[in-house]
DNA sequence: TTGTCCATTTATGTATACATATTGCACCCA
DNA sequence: TGGGTGCAATATGTATACATAAATGGACAA
């Protein structure tokens, strides 16, 4: 009984946004695939109205794409998209970063955010990294992402970054582990916490454009596992959100 | 009968969508005041389930926030909420020419663009310049952003670019009207179109870090407008969008 | 007079019935 | 056999009734 209460204390809408969400996600619903209202009532068990919502939700999450003449069907994303995505969150977290320098961020507001920094040095130095270590890290990056973004204090501009995060490939640990499964994982984890340390370091002593630029060359980390697996197509399995791939033979 | 066939064409939802932004941007909804689907169902004169819809589109639009406990209020902007949308937008505007330069827009996709230009090119010759010229130049400059937009031949960009124009205040011609009213009007104008010509030059170049550069100083112009309105609060009503703006005691 | 609790009212959340538009298939005609 | 037309099936769009949760106001007690 109990355990049934996180379930009952959300809204049917949103359960049903869960439900979708992780049907696309997981490849059920293949890219171009026609999801119809009736369809997702099905696999939902919820009734059409808040059915309807959760598709409205999804399609400006970007999961779905409205059909002109009606209705909705999976998004499907080639290489590109995923890529240009990646340097959009760049772009914009460079901006993040630097609103962060130049409107002078305090000391006590840096704090959080050089905590998370030690934490994830803690965890970068082991080498070879245990697969813990490693979805700690997953954890432990969105969270420093997540509190670098606020020190912005720039409501519209986070909104923003939420909203390109949305994309599970977009978001600044979409690929993270994948590098786990690479030989180059360790490396990269490294050459990713410089990254972080140095923009903390920038924004500290006010260099916006030092911080704006590190930010930019740091989505591009992710860009190069995107690359690395693809060109393996070893552990796609590591990454679900690669369902959503135009034309992936899997 | 035939006047009423634009409004017959389209969805109950459009047309609540429509009209409470209408509402919403006019000024005659409040920012923070709530807006109960009752209320909105007497206004737009639909039932409740478009009506929701509709509230849900505009939320997502940016006009509205969700209440925690349910229900939408017209959402408040402060200053600097604005200026920061406009920043982030000309940062997008930015990453959208440095990829056009990048990818090689060809000259024959760059035509429009060049057209475009050399219609600005005429209205702004004029001075003093007439208001139907202002008008006309309003309708051109947004042109010329929507081409330049495509340019980038990135749908996840323009889709984000697009988002961030919902936004009146935000949006490439926001601010031009207000223009008309200033004494530094003709300058600032004449400033604005050689940011257009070098953002093509550039872009015909190849110079990808010249073109990003000139987009991101040329969305500085509005906010350099919006200063010159609010610090003269003589020509506020030319700018309904001004409607959302915190504690605006007009 | 003020604070708290309960009742009432009004809000949103959900389900479903009905209206209308779109799609696809079959059949007929050229 | 190819194409077009029309009907049937199925989709979405809309309205509304019902369920439930939140907010409000009044009454009573401290």
């Amino acid at each position: 009984m109990s355990e049934r209460d996180p379930e009952r204390s959300m809204s049917q809408t949103v359960r049903a946004q869960l439900a979708l969400r992780d049907m696309i996600l997981s490849g059920r619903l293949r890219p171009g695939e026609r999801i119809s209202e009736l369809q997702a009532v099905e696999i939902t068990g919820v009734s059409r109205t808040p059915v309807r919502l959760a598709l409205v939700r999804l399609e400006d999450e970007g999961l779905l794409q409205a059909i002109p003449s009606g209705g909705f069907m999976v998004k499907a994303f080639t290489e590109r998209d995923i890529l240009d995505s990646i340097e959009l969150r760049g772009t914009l977290e460079g901006l993040a970063a630097r609103f962060a320098a130049e409107r002078g961020a305090s000391a006590r507001s840096l704090e959080p955010l050089k905590e998370c920094l030690a934490d994830l040095d803690q965890l970068v130095r082991q080498d070879p990294v245990s697969v813990e270590a490693f979805s700690a890290y997953v954890t432990m990056n969105a969270r420093f992402h997540a509190l670098l973004t606020e020190l912005s204090a720039s409501p519209p501009l986070i909104r923003q970054i939420d909203r390109v995060s949305a994309l599970p490939f977009a978001s600044p640990s979409g690929f993270v582990m994948a590098q786990s499964a690479l030989p180059e994982a360790h490396q990269i984890l490294l050459i990713g916490q410089d990254h972080h340390r140095i923009v903390v370091d920038a924004i500290e002593n006010r260099e916006g454009a030092r911080a704006e630029a590190v930010m930019r060359e740091h989505s591009r980390l992710a860009a190069r596992n995107l690359r690395l697996v693809l060109r393996n197509r070893t552990h796609l399995d590591l990454l679900p959100a690669l369902a959503l791939l135009k034309s992936s033979a899997e």
